[in-house]
RNA sequence: GGAGAGGUGGCAGAGUGGUCGAAUGCGCCGCACUCGAAAUGCGGUUUACCGGCAACGGUAACGUGGGUUCGAAUCCCACCCUCUCCGCCA
């Protein structure tokens, strides 16, 4: 969320950051619509100074006895009255539409992110290892997997495309991955393990910016519904016996059960987590702070849930976009001066999963055209794939800055300053998503007979296991 | 799910229709005392928004949303959450 004050002092800023993004201009229509909002509310305060001082002229002339001057003022504060409702509304109107101007436009890019329009302008930073040498055709994980274990067809047959069943060691590995990873964050980076909910309310997901515009690309809850009138109808259908398939009945108590669903209440409603930070940035949410808790380092170990509706026959084959996963998520509560130190410093705790797996990768600076809707700068980490022979994205890791923080009213209290208070910056990162990184051990570490050998730094999860074989 | 209790400032905790934005304690900031610290004393200390260069003035907020009233932390209604007991249950 901007901060409206800040484009009425410096408009141009805000419009030249809109235009690194693609975007037209919108800080006069902003500024317009804020100077509405701000007259509204005048009014309304001008009013309700005078509804107060009278008041308080009656309570002093009802202590002193006096009738006759309290019903006087009584008289003239229920016509001042008459007059606040419109004007209340009015101000209530404009600041709801200032404030749904103002969340759906993305963060501006911070100054050192390069210009570009997608993501074919993002800039290589660095690489990091030698991409194996094979002496045979390296086979996708796709084609390679299914024989260790990864099961698509039982997915698929539970839940839809995008499920995968994973079976033995296989599983054993994505297990291995996902312990190996909060080992190394919490041990050697200091984040704090955490286990948060993966369901989580509206505030959550409009605080961490994935509402209200992106609604669609997650899964919610909506079907719980009035049990006792549902149990009354199930009695009801069993009384009438015999009679029950009635093609009449039978639709009657479909509408029936229809509508029951459509009158939950808004509380039933939760969200699945797209990712869970989410639910660690969102730990903060509402909350004053004390400077000495900064930095606040918070890493989980969950799935994540993506109903991938923009990317319709995208990556349908395979286990690199499934609509459940796990990830490795890491986030940073910090101070503003520390919040680019904080990000080279969360890069590096992702870099150092994939060097201990010792997976070639390269790390690259989005360009302004392909950062997402919070960010003000993201680093990728896209990892070597030798049987796609390409290099596939593996962690995202992205400084909002203050964005998340005032949609959430996240503050701290300015150390030996009495009234200053300040938002506070918001970070996260993949550290790393384990399911793409399952892929990428099975493609790299691949054998000529199609087993796939464990790589050492996960040799302690396995209880023994140092390679997937093939079923007999 | 049932019964009861409760949700107030950074924290604890008073306040049950009118100078209550709210006593008190803790914490925090400043000053005094001290070589220094502790202890003590004095003063200050909620947040957001609107107006103003500023000093300052105004408005709102006592879980959330409605209502009653000239006036609501205080009364009424709904909802949410917490705690205790009971029931059910992975």
């Amino acid at each position: 969320m901007h901060d409206i004050r800040l484009i009425r002092e410096n408009p141009e800023g805000f419009d030249a950051g809109l235009a690194r993004r693609g975007l037209e201009p919108l800080a006069r229509a902003l500024i317009v619509l804020d100077e509405e909002r701000r007259a509204a509310t005048t009014a309304v305060q001008v009013a309700q100074s005078r509804r107060n001082e009278a008041s308080k002229l009656i309570g002093a002339a009802m202590a002193k006895g006096d009738r006759d001057t309290a019903e006087a003022v009584k008289a003239e504060v229920a016509a001042l009255k008459d007059s606040m409702p419109a004007l209340e509304a009015r101000a209530d109107d404009m600041a709801a539409k200032l404030k749904a101007a103002l969340e759906i436009i993305p963060n501006l890019p911070a100054d050192d992110v390069p210009h570009g329009m997608g993501e074919e302008e993002n800039v290589e930073v660095s690489r990091w290892g030698t991409a194996r040498e094979f002496d045979f055709t390296p086979k996708e994980h796709a084609d390679l997997a299914p024989a260790l274990g990864m099961d698509f067809e039982t997915g698929a047959r539970l839940s839809g495309a995008r499920f995968t069943f994973l079976r033995g060691d296989m599983a054993r590995l994505h297990r291995a991955l996902g312990q190996f990873m909060l080992d190394v964050q919490t041990r050697e980076h200091g984040y704090e393990e955490s286990n948060p909910p993966v369901l989580v309310g509206d505030d959550a997901m409009y605080g961490t910016d994935k509402l209200p515009k992106f609604g669609n690309d997650s899964f919610q809850t909506n079907l719980t519904y009035d049990d006792e009138r549902l149990k009354a109808q199930y009695f009801e259908w069993a009384q009438a016996g015999g009679d029950v398939a009635e093609p009449e009945q039978i639709a009657q108590a479909a509408v029936e059960i229809s509508q029951l669903r459509r009158r939950q209440k808004d509380t039933d409603r939760r969200w699945l987590i797209p990712t869970s930070e989410v639910s660690l940035t969102a730990s903060v949410m509402g909350e004053l702070l004390d400077e000495s808790a900064l930095p606040m380092r918070l890493t989980a170990l969950t799935l994540c849930f993506r109903s991938e509706a923009g990317a319709a026959g995208r990556d349908t084959r395979g286990f690199i976009r499934q609509h459940q996963f796990e990830k490795c998520e890491l986030v940073s509560i910090v101070r503003p001066e520390d919040s680019e130190a904080e990000h080279q410093r969360m890069v590096r705790a992702a870099e150092t999963i994939l060097e201990r797996l010792d997976l070639p990768y390269r790390k690259l600076l989005l360009c302004t055209g392909d950062m997402g809707f919070g960010a003000r700068k993201t680093y990728d980490l896209e990892v070597w794939l030798p049987g796609q022979g390409a290099y596939r994205e593996i962690s995202s890791c992205s400084n909002t800055g203050e964005f998340q923080a005032r949609r959430m009213n996240t503050r701290y209290r300015v150390a030996g300053e009495q009234k200053k208070t300040e938002f506070v910056h918001t970070l996260n990162g993949s550290g790393l998503a384990v399911g793409r990184t399952l892929v990428a051990v099975i493609e790299n570490y691949q054998n000529a007979d199609g087993t796939v050998t464990v790589p050492d730094a996960l040799l302690p999860y396995m209880g023994g296991v140092t390679r997937l074989e093939p079923a007999k």
